[in-house]
DNA sequence: AGACTGACGATCC
DNA sequence: GGGATCGCCAGTC
């Protein structure tokens, strides 16, 4: 069980990414001083939706990978003007959140 | 308690 | 740059 306290930092820090900006896993994860728990990070956007609205699309994975099977994710990012490569990963050089909230 | 899993990351080909 | 491997550490069964 994920605590709740822990749920709450992460949606603090999602809620804070830019507009046509991303964030990795593993940022977000040290921003809230746990920075080997990045799938935790993940787990946490998982329950996101329970908790409120929250641009968790705006998270992709040290690659810039999206999340697989959710192909509504690259709808919502081309939305704001994110970039993407050919590949169909996001443009990190591009569109990577500095993490300066 | 022990084994398996994962919206990940760093490294090494 | 992309795939394969290993490491991490909570969560889940």
């Amino acid at each position: 069980m994920l605590s709740d306290d822990f749920i709450e930092q992460v949606l603090v820090v999602v809620d804070s990414i830019p507009d046509g900006k991303v964030a990795t896993y593993g940022m977000i994860a040290k921003l809230i001083g746990r920075e080997k728990n990045a799938r935790l990070v993940g787990k946490a956007l998982s329950y996101a939706n329970n908790y409120g609205e929250y641009p968790c699309h705006r998270v992709v994975n040290s690659s810039g990978r999206l999340v697989v099977g959710w192909y509504k994710q690259k709808e919502l990012l081309v939305n704001e003007n994110v970039t993407f490569n050919k590949s169909g990963n996001v443009n990190l050089k591009e569109n990577l959140w500095d993490g300066d909230i």
